[in-house]
DNA sequence: CCGGATTTGTTATAATGTAACCACACCCGG
DNA sequence: CCGGGTGTGGTTACATTATAACAAATCCGG
């Protein structure tokens, strides 16, 4: 499975920043980065693709860090109430923020063919003006926008399938 | 439960004006509109709000139309594929279409505490000059844009409330 | 009315997600 | 030191959502 940003990069140091900046901003704000929420962001980050819950519940159960399916819940909910995951809500799978600087309106782009996905941010006014001005009183709190469809690399060797197939 | 579109509207006017445009459509694209599938878009029609897919076969179930899961999955994935219903994956459940006319690019507001959800079409024709220009070569097929947040009635009520509690 | 394609019925099970409760560690004020 | 409050983790048990697989019925063009 290709996966990653569907472009190739430094992935050993793109994980040990991420660390890093999670490490600093939880110090920050006062949040406890223990080692259960530490190993499932090294894990999503290592990965550098989406997960299901049970996928990573299975790797910290092989390492002893909890076998019961809250456990791996739990742990990504705080991360991605801290913003340093993303739930995609397509997939039912978490992944890792891919650009922890700077503050958050993530859109995803979903390959259906070999199920990586990329984010790419959104300036908020982008939609917030946008698509939502139609709604007057609404409250947007939180925003997902996740595209489906076909990767560069998926297109070329598929594309003489139709779309939903 | 207000849902709906978060406004009034003339409710047994649009359940029938949209029972027509069904009828009409699926024969234009020889598409079988079959008793479980139209009784299974009467239903996401009058309740007009998201249902999930054991809501709409508890109701299958009672009137003799089909009690397994299946039933249920087959009519609302024939629903979403002809552009009748459309999926809210934030709330894994089906609402029915609110605009048959004109082309997709659906984009729902849920409010998380009525549940209510309001579907408002967005403009961009082209997905891939918007939010995604900067991931080129993917080809976007579908996108779903989901907002969550608190519609203006439960603003009223809940204004204390903090978004994520 | 034949024959392929589509639709439906059914069984069984997979995958995803949560409620509830207890134990532990930590901090902090008394 | 002690005792309560808070946050975290471990565990049981269960709820919810979804699909695979296969057989039977139905539709529809030719």
């Amino acid at each position: 499975m290709p996966a990653l940003g569907f472009q190739p990069h430094d992935h050993s140091r793109c994980v040990s920043d991420a660390l890093a900046e999670a490490e600093a901003r939880c110090a920050r704000d006062r949040l406890q980065f223990t080692p259960v929420r530490r190993r499932v962001f090294e894990i999503l980050l290592q990965e550098h693709r989406a997960l299901g819950a049970y996928e990573i519940l299975k790797t910290l159960s092989d390492e002893g860090l909890g076998s019961q399916p809250p456990v791996a819940y739990r742990a990504l909910d705080f991360l991605v109430k801290a913003g340093l995951a993303h739930r995609i809500e397509r997939l039912n799978a978490y992944i890792a923020c891919s650009h922890l600087t700077g503050s958050h309106a993530p859109a995803f782009l979903i390959c259906r063919n070999c199920k990586g996905v990329a984010e790419t941010d959104v300036q908020i006014d982008d939609w917030a003006n946008g698509p939502f001005a139609s709604a007057p009183g609404f409250h947007v709190e939180r925003v997902a926008l996740e595209a489906e469809g076909l990767c560069a690399a998926c297109l070329e060797t598929k594309e003489t399938d139709g779309p939903t197939a």
